[in-house]
DNA sequence: TCCATTATTTGACATATATCAAATAGTAAT
DNA sequence: ATTACTATTTGATATATGTCAAATAATGGA
């Protein structure tokens, strides 16, 4: 709960009374490798603070499945446009290791919404954060090639490589897993 | 101004004295065909709601211009980068059409969002909306083929190609106007 | 340690898309 | 209508990436 209170307080401060609200709202989970958090035709009710290990997003196409996005510690995870909309997605968030993570409901987090405007800010701030890093991997993605991508990969999230299947990261970066073992080959 | 409150009070009602300060705030513009929002290397200061007309994003990418968004009536419209963490971008907005805009500058913007809790829950609300859009868009750029992204455009925002230039469009999907160029003879 | 399973790499070839050059079509101003 | 300019299409070719099959490497249990 630490870890997570001190994550989010350097994006914005909380009064007392709504960590407290917030304490009370939240769920601890501690779950293995290969369990799901979400799984596709299902409304996520739930928004997780990732404590400790690392999940994927993925979705099926084909009869393959797109990995296309992964979280590590210190975190929030969803499946976004479910959570949001409140319809079924075509989402799956799978562990890719054991985690240790904070859960609280879509309702829990309205009320916390409703009764406490610095919440409300915190919501505002976050979601302002993660639209501009969607934004810089959708710009990136946008107009370069295979070999760049991975290349700003190992520069800008060498971390990924270390911990996630290169299966997944090849989808991560919308090639083959071939082509992405090539590219790894030749450099 | 009522086309601007009658779009955001579809997301989030609004108080009358949060209507009231957000009029204050607001500022009109009526500008040209190819003037711009905002330039690259410069932080961007200002939201502004597209009443009339349509802007394009687009970055400099070896000598070449890469239009990556479009909008439309009734839009919200900033280079989110620079506006949310108040670096300079690589962002231009130039408008495609005569455009009317209101405008809101970040000052005024974070003033309304601490005064006015409803405030701030729209902009929560927005950014929510903002993300899911976005997310859509990535995932059917992420592992569909050019024909596919076009005729995805083709159902969906068929209005696009009837107010944007092709040369515009073929970098919005990822692909060179020539290729854009053979697909559209081909369908 | 050995086996079974999964993950990764390699090879041969097909396809999609880019590049560069040129032709054609469309548009706005005189 | 004519010109100058810009937008779009077409052709020839090069390159990047995908597909399918097979080989090799790595991993986790018995």
């Amino acid at each position: 709960m630490k870890t997570l209170f001190t994550h989010i307080q350097q994006h914005c401060k909380l009064s007392n009374p709504t960590l407290k609200s917030l304490e009370v709202a939240l769920q601890k989970l501690e779950l293995q490798k290969g369990d799901f958090l979400i799984t596709e035709g299902k409304v996520c009710n739930h928004v997780y603070f990732l404590e400790q290990g690392c999940v994927r997003g993925f979705y099926n196409l084909d009869g393959k499945e797109i990995s296309y996005w992964f979280a590590f510690e210190n975190n929030f995870v969803t499946s976004f446009f479910s959570f949001i909309t409140r319809k079924p997605g075509v989402e799956n968030i799978q562990l890719i290791e054991d985690c240790a993570l904070w859960a609280i409901t879509y309702d829990d987090l309205q009320k916390l919404y409703s009764k406490h405007p610095d919440m409300e800010r915190l919501g505002r701030i976050m979601h302002e954060r993660y639209y501009v890093m969607l934004e810089e991997r959708f710009v990136s993605n946008h107009f370069k090639e295979a070999r760049e991508r991975y290349e700003n990969l190992l520069t800008h999230a060498p971390h990924i490589l270390q911990r996630v299947p290169l299966g997944y990261i090849a989808s991560y970066l919308g090639i083959t897993q071939e082509t992405l073992s090539r590219i790894r080959g030749r450099s």
